[in-house]
DNA sequence: ATGCTCACG
DNA sequence: ACGTACGTGAGCATC
C-alpha cells in the first residue's frame, strides 16, 4: 500500500523568493501592465515540486494578517522591515488564483503565521500514517525536521531546493532541529527583528547549545561560565532571550479547522489553468499543457478538414493563398523540406515530403508573380525552394517578418509561439508536434503531419489582416513593404549564391598554425612548470594566480578573471604570460575560423552562411552558421584568413565598399547638430575635428594620440556615454574621463539635448525609433534598479543611430541589386557586414562596379549630411583593403 | 545549459 | 553608492 504523502507549502515566503528570483522583473508583464515574474516562479516552482513529489495531499498557507498573536506580547515583531513593493503585491491574488487552477487548497488562519498552519498540520498528520513534505522560502520551519517531516528550502530563487534533514541540520549546525529554535533565541533573527542577545551570533549559540543543549539549560548553568564580556550580555539580556526563543517557536498547536482528506489532491484543473495562462501570457506554460497528453480533459484543438495531394492540379491554386513548407532543421540551405501545405482559411491542401515540388502546377504557381502568397519566413523559403529549381515569386506577406517589425523582443521563432501573441489559438508548437533533441522528427502519423501544417496555413491566413493592421498603427507599413520585404529576397539571393573559399589555403594555415600552437604550448608547460589545459581559464587561474601568485586584477562569477585586459597589465610580471596571450590569439583562429570553416564549405567550393533579418534589437542583420560578420581583420595573423575568400571564377575580383562613419553622420543628422554637420560636409577628418574643438587645438596641433582619445569619446557618443566606460577604453582615470565628457558636450550642446529628449522620450513612450520607424521598447527605461534604467537609457541612445544605419545600408542593398540587374551585370554582392558590402565582379565590370556602387551608396538615402562609401578590390578579400 | 573569452561592426 | 560602454556568434570548458 501506498504511503500519504502531504506536501506543505509556505506560500508568503516561496511567492517572496519566487518575486526576487530575478533581477530584471520589468521584462515579465503582461501587455496590460501586469508583473508576473513571482507568478511565473512560483508556477515554475509548483509544476516542479508537484512532479517531483507527486503528493497524495497538498496545501498551501499563508500569512492572515499584519498581526500575529507574536505580536501580542513583542510589539516590535517584523518591525523595520522595508516595504513590500507594488510590483509584488499585485501579484499576490493572481498567485491565489494559480494555486486555485493548480487544483490546490490555501489557507490562512487570523492571528497565525503559515509557519504555525504548516507545522500543526505536519505534526497532526505525521503522527498517523503521512510522510511530510514542507516547502519554504526560509529556514524558520527546519525547526519542524524530523524522520516523517522532510523541509525543503529554496535556494537560488526558487529553481532548486536544499533539503533540511535532521541529519543534514546535525552535519550543518551541530544542532537537532528543535535546538534552532534556541540558536535563534539566542542568536536573534534580524529579519523578523528577534533581537536575540547582545553580539551572540550563529556561531556562538551553536557553540554555546553544544554544551548546555538549549536556552534553559544555558541559563541554569550560567554561573559556571567564566567572567566574560559575553557572559555579562547572557546576564543583561536573560528576558530577551527568553522572548526571542519563544517568537522563533513555531506554534504546533494552531487551532486549525482543516480536515487532512479534504486536502487530497485530483490534480490539476485545466478549464482553469488554460485560461490563466492565456490571461498571464505565460505561452511556454501554455505549450507545455499540449505536450503533456492531458486527453480529454484540455480544449482540443478543433479538426480541420484538408485535402490530401499527391497530384497537383491547377485549380488548387489562386492568388492570395497562404503557404508554408516544413523543415524540421533550421539550416534551410540543406534541410529536408518534410511537407508542403497551402490553401485558404477555408480550403486547405497539404502535401507529405518533397514530391509536390516537382510538380509543374505546383511550380508555375510559385513562380508567378501575380499570385500573391503569405508566407512565414519568406527567404527560407526561397532559399529551399531555389534547391528544385523553384523561383518563389508573389511572396505579398512574411508572418514572421511582420511579428519582428511589431515588436523586436519577440523572441519567436515558432508560428504557434507568433500565433499565441495575437491571440490565435488554434495551433500547436513544433516542439509539441516533432519533440526536441534526439527525438525530434515526424510524426508516427502522416495525418498528425498533415493536421499540423494545416492548422499552421489557417494561421496565417488569419494572421496577416491583424499583422497588417498593427504595422500601420505603428507606421510600419512601408518599413515592412518597401525595406524588409524586398530585402529578404535579396538576402536570400546572396544565401544561395554563397562565397567561394580556397579550401587549400585554408589546409596550409592549420597546419602553419598547429606547428605553431605546439610550440608555444610546450614553452608554457616549462614556464608553468606542469601541463594543464591553457583552454580553461579555471586551470589557467589556479596557475596564474595560486601556483605563481600574480596579483588578481578582475574576478569572475565563478573564479578568476583571465580575459585579454588582465592579461595585458601581468605580462611585465612573468614571462608565461605573454605566451599565453600569443597561445590564445591563435588558438581562435584554429579553431573558430581555419577548422571552423573548413568544416562548413559545401561540396559546390562555397560557404552559404545564412542572414538572421528577424533577431536583432536594432535592426541589424546577423550572420549565422558561419557568421561570415565576423572573421578577423585588426590583426595581421587573423587577417589572413581572408586570403582564403575568393571570386567564383578565374579573372574576378573581389570588391568592397564601405560606408564612412556611417553612425556618425546619421547621429550628426538626427540631432541635428551645427558642427558635426559642418565637418561631415566639409570632409574633414570626424576624430581630428573633435579633438580640434573639445581641446580647442589648431589642426596642426592634433597628435595621433589626441586624435585616438577623440574617437574614443566618439564611440562612445554613439554608445550612450558613461565615465566609466570611456576611462576603461582609454586608460584614464573616472575623472578625466568625466571631464572630457564635459567638455564635450558644452562644445557639442545639440548632441547633449538630443541625449536627453530622446532618454525623456523613451520614458514617455515606452519605445524609440529608428528613421524608417523601426521600433525597439524599453521596457527598463523607468526601473528603479539603477543598472537596468541606465541600460535602458544608453540603449535608447544608441538604438536610433545604430537602427537607421542599419536602415540605410538595407535600403543601398535593394537599390544596389535592382541596379546590378538593371545594368545587365555579372557581378554580384555576396556579403553584408554591417557597413561594408562585398562582392565579386569580373575585372573588367570593376571600374563601372566601383563607380556604380558609389553612386548607390552614398545617395541611398538624403540626410543632412552628406554619406560617403570607399571601395577597395583585389584577388582575395584580403587584398581588397 | 551556462559562463568565459574573443572575433567583428 | 550603485557598476557599465552599443550590437552580434562561436568554441571551449564545466556543471
Amino acid at each position: 500500500m501506498s504511503k500519504n504523502k502531504l506536501l506543505l507549502i509556505d506560500g508568503n515566503s516561496v511567492a517572496f523568493r519566487a518575486f526576487y528570483a530575478i533581477q530584471n522583473f520589468e521584462s515579465f508583464k503582461t501587455k496590460s501592465g501586469l508583473h508576473t515574474n513571482a507568478i511565473l516562479f512560483f508556477n515554475n516552482m509548483l509544476d516542479n515540486i508537484m512532479q517531483k513529489e507527486e503528493p497524495s495531499h497538498v496545501l498551501i498557507a499563508f500569512d492572515a494578517g499584519k498581526t500575529t498573536f507574536r505580536h501580542a506580547f513583542f510589539d516590535d515583531y517584523k518591525a523595520g522591515r522595508a516595504k513590500t513593493p507594488g510590483e509584488f503585491k499585485e501579484q499576490m491574488p493572481y498567485i491565489r488564483e494559480l494555486i486555485e487552477a493548480f487544483g490546490i487548497q490555501h489557507y490562512e488562519l487570523a492571528d497565525y503565521e503559515a509557519d504555525d498552519i504548516i507545522g500543526t498540520l505536519a505534526r497532526r498528520v505525521s503522527a498517523d500514517d503521512f510522510e511530510v513534505v514542507v516547502i519554504s522560502g526560509d529556514k524558520d520551519l527546519t525547526q519542524l525536521a524530523d524522520k516523517n517531516i522532510r523541509v525543503e528550502v529554496t535556494t537560488k530563487g526558487v529553481s532548486e531546493l536544499t533539503t533540511y534533514t535532521p541529519e543534514f541540520i546535525k552535519e550543518k549546525y551541530g544542532l537537532e532541529p528543535l535546538q534552532i529554535i534556541d540558536m535563534k533565541g539566542l542568536a536573534g533573527d534580524s529579519s523578523d527583528n528577534i533581537p536575540g542577545v547582545t553580539r551572540v551570533g550563529e556561531k556562538t549559540a551553536i557553540k554555546l547549545l553544544a554544551e548546555y543543549g538549549s536556552v534553559e539549560g544555558l541559563y541554569e548553568h550560567l554561573d559556571e561560565l567564566k567572567p566574560s564580556k559575553m557572559k555579562e550580555n547572557l546576564i543583561n539580556d536573560k528576558e530577551q532571550a527568553f522572548l526571542s526563543k519563544k517568537l522563533a517557536t513555531i506554534d504546533v498547536n494552531a487551532p486549525i479547522d482543516v480536515a487532512v482528506e479534504s486536502l487530497a489532491y485530483s490534480g490539476k484543473d485545466i478549464d482553469k489553468l488554460v485560461p490563466f495562462y492565456r490571461e498571464m501570457e505565460f505561452k511556454q506554460q501554455l505549450n507545455k499543457l499540449d505536450t503533456t497528453g492531458l486527453t480529454g480533459t484540455s480544449e482540443p484543438l478543433t479538426e480541420i478538414s484538408y485535402e490530401v495531394v499527391t497530384e497537383a492540379a491547377t485549380s488548387m491554386f489562386s492568388d492570395g493563398m497562404s503557404l508554408y513548407v516544413e523543415m524540421l532543421e533550421p539550416n534551410y540551405h540543406t534541410s529536408d523540406i518534410s511537407g508542403v501545405a497551402w490553401g485558404t482559411k477555408e480550403k486547405l491542401y497539404v502535401s507529405f515530403g518533397d514530391d509536390i515540388l516537382s510538380q509543374d502546377s505546383f511550380k508555375e504557381w510559385l513562380d508567378d508573380e501575380n499570385l500573391t502568397k503569405i508566407v512565414y519566413d519568406a527567404k527560407a523559403n526561397q532559399v529551399a525552394l531555389k534547391r528544385y529549381g523553384i523561383d518563389l515569386k508573389g511572396v505579398a506577406f512574411d508572418v514572421l517578418l511582420a511579428s519582428y517589425l511589431i515588436d523586436t523582443n519577440d523572441k519567436s521563432e515558432d508560428l504557434a509561439e507568433v500565433a499565441f501573441n495575437y491571440e490565435y489559438y488554434d495551433i500547436d508548437t513544433d516542439e509539441s508536434v516533432y519533440g526536441k533533441g534526439v527525438k525530434k522528427g515526424l510524426p508516427a502519423e502522416d495525418s498528425v503531419l498533415f493536421q499540423h501544417l494545416a492548422r499552421k496555413v489557417k494561421a496565417l491566413a488569419s494572421l496577416q489582416p491583424k499583422l497588417d493592421q498593427l504595422l500601420v498603427e505603428k507606421e510600419q507599413h512601408e518599413l515592412f513593404y518597401d525595406m524588409e520585404l524586398p530585402l529578404s529576397r535579396v538576402l536570400g539571393e546572396m544565401e544561395i549564391e554563397g562565397i567561394t573559399v580556397n579550401a587549400q589555403r585554408l589546409q596550409e594555415m592549420k597546419q602553419e598554425f598547429a606547428v605553431q600552437l605546439k610550440g608555444i604550448e610546450e614553452r608554457i608547460y616549462e614556464l608553468a612548470e606542469e601541463e594543464f589545459n591553457i583552454n580553461s581559464p579555471k586551470q589557467l587561474g589556479v596557475i596564474l594566480f595560486e601556483k605563481m601568485q600574480l596579483p588578481v586584477i578582475k574576478k569572475t562569477k565563478t573564479g578568476y578573471s583571465t580575459a585579454v585586459d588582465v592579461l595585458e597589465q601581468l605580462k611585465d610580471q612573468a614571462p608565461i604570460v605573454e605566451h599565453i596571450l600569443e597561445y590564445r590569439q591563435i588558438a581562435k583562429i584554429q579553431s573558430t575560423y581555419v577548422e571552423g570553416l573548413l568544416k562548413v564549405i559545401q561540396p559546390d567550393g562555397k560557404i552559404h552562411t545564412r542572414y538572421v533579418q528577424t533577431l536583432t534589437q536594432t535592426g541589424r542583420l546577423s550572420s549565422v552558421d558561419p557568421n561570415l560578420q565576423n572573421i578577423p581583420i585588426r590583426l595581421e595573423e587573423g587577417r589572413k584568413i581572408r586570403q582564403a575568400f575568393v571570386p567564383r571564377k578565374k579573372d574576378w575580383q573581389i570588391f568592397s565598399s564601405d560606408y564612412s562613419q556611417i553612425e556618425l553622420r546619421v547621429l550628426a543628422d538626427i540631432a541635428n547638430d551645427q558642427h558635426m554637420r559642418e565637418a561631415f560636409v566639409e570632409g574633414q577628418d570626424i576624430h581630428a575635428s573633435t579633438a580640434m574643438r573639445v581641446f580647442g587645438l589648431s589642426s596642426e596641433e592634433v597628435t595621433s594620440n589626441i586624435r585616438r582619445q577623440a574617437k574614443a569619446v566618439n564611440f562612445g557618443i554613439v554608445y550612450g556615454i558613461s565615465d566609466y566606460g570611456l576611462s576603461q577604453n582609454l586608460g584614464i582615470s573616472r575623472k578625466e574621463a568625466q571631464q572630457f565628457i564635459d567638455t564635450y558636450f558644452e562644445k557639442y550642446p545639440d548632441i547633449k539635448t538630443y541625449m536627453e529628449t530622446i532618454v525623456r522620450e523613451a520614458k514617455d513612450k515606452g519605445y524609440v525609433e529608428t528613421l524608417w520607424h523601426r521600433r525597439r521598447y524599453l521596457p527598463d527605461i523607468n526601473a528603479r534598479n539603477f543598472n537596468l534604467r541606465t541600460f535602458a537609457e544608453r540603449t535608447a541612445i544608441n538604438t536610433p543611430i545604430q537602427g537607421s544605419a542599419a536602415d540605410i545600408l538595407k535600403i543601398a542593398m535593394i537599390k544596389m541589386a535592382k541596379r546590378l540587374k538593371e545594368e545587365n551585370m555579372e557581378a554580384t554582392m555576396l556579403l553584408q557586414v554591417h557597413d561594408e558590402l562585398v562582392f565579386e565582379a569580373p575585372k573588367e565590370e570593376i571600374v563601372k562596379l566601383e563607380q556604380l556602387v558609389r553612386e548607390v551608396m552614398e545617395n541611398a538615402v538624403e540626410l543632412s549630411v552628406p554619406l560617403k562609401a570607399d571601395s577597395s578590390y583585389g584577388n582575395t578579400w584580403y587584398e581588397a583593403k
